[in-house]
DNA sequence: CCCGATGAATTGACACGTCAACCCGTCCGG
DNA sequence: CCGGACGGGTTGACGTGTCAATTCATCGGG
């Protein structure tokens, strides 16, 4: 354990702006999302996800690996989903334990309204406000941070001796 | 209501890089935070303001703004902070209804030893993996949208008419 | 003097996500 | 044939955040 390498003014603006960032707009994305067609954040991904898949459904384990969620995570909000009519889970024809999550003609018509109205939101509170360049920034930084934080899921510094 | 403007690949990949950089990213903080401090997000926010604040306290409604939460969001924090010894109310001497919170010895304790932690893991999975041109793209673009965000607070959510 | 606004904070119900524990078939080795 | 390990999901308790409703002073009129 050296010295600590505190952040220095423009990592720490970088930090807590997109910190502060982060709050404010993934709350006003979520409050336009909701006021506009009833839908949660999660709710949309999950429906734009399987309105994207095959036949309108896809494996539950698929799906969870493709939102890089967990079992659980998902299994609850599918069960949120399945109350409100949006999807519907099935058997899957060729693993016995297996399910699907599967759209619905409801679930499918939510999601083609709700469409258009979050990219426009999605637009006026972010992609419009940032330059070419800002966009390519953030596109590089984001895939280099995911790809580390993939790769190295366990995450704890180097080992774990324990830490006083 | 126009034609929808769908977000081109490389808009597309910038949302999308973010909203999943933020899934990971996140996740990644908070576990990092709490297995080695005991502390979430949240807590360790509102200590490092309160150490900040001259004679460790501040009135409740400032408490909040300075982090941009409600009110309700900051009662529920510091009731959970207060019962683990954190932080606890007393009454402001210059107002009569208004509240400060105030950092106990031992939330400064704590959030003298989580600090350096808590840096060295926002560098290694955030500060450390970005450009000098991404710091400062991140900061620019987090500061516009913050601004935004901040002078148009209504949205469309707000309750008058609507324009666009 | 009582009536309603306003300000400061709390409360409650609910949505969401986390972790840990559990369930239940299937497969594989002894 | 029995007993784990594994794969695929579900469940429950809990922490956190959201919104709407509520409490409780204080202040400015009529």
């Amino acid at each position: 354990m050296s010295e600590t390498r505190w952040l220095d003014d423009r990592e720490a603006r970088a930090w807590r702006g997109y910190r502060k960032m982060r709050d404010l707009l993934d709350l006003q994305i979520a409050r336009d999302l909701t006021s506009e067609t009833g839908l949660s954040d999660a709710d949309y991904t999950v429906l734009v996800v399987l309105s994207e898949a095959p036949g309108h459904r896809s494996r539950l384990i698929a799906l969870a690996e493709r939102l890089m969620w967990s079992q659980s995570r998902l299994s609850h909000q599918l069960s949120r989903m399945e109350h409100r009519g949006l999807v519907r889970r099935a058997a899957n024809a060729e693993r016995s334990r297996a399910m699907d999550a599967v759209l619905t003609d409801e679930g499918l018509r939510v999601i083609e309204r709700a469409a258009p109205k979050h990219v426009e939101s999605v637009r006026r509170h972010f992609v419009d406000l940032l330059t070419d360049e800002e966009i390519d920034a953030l596109g590089d930084a984001a895939e280099r941070i995911i790809h580390h934080l993939r790769t190295r899921p366990a995450g704890r510094a180097g080992g774990d001796a324990d830490e006083d």
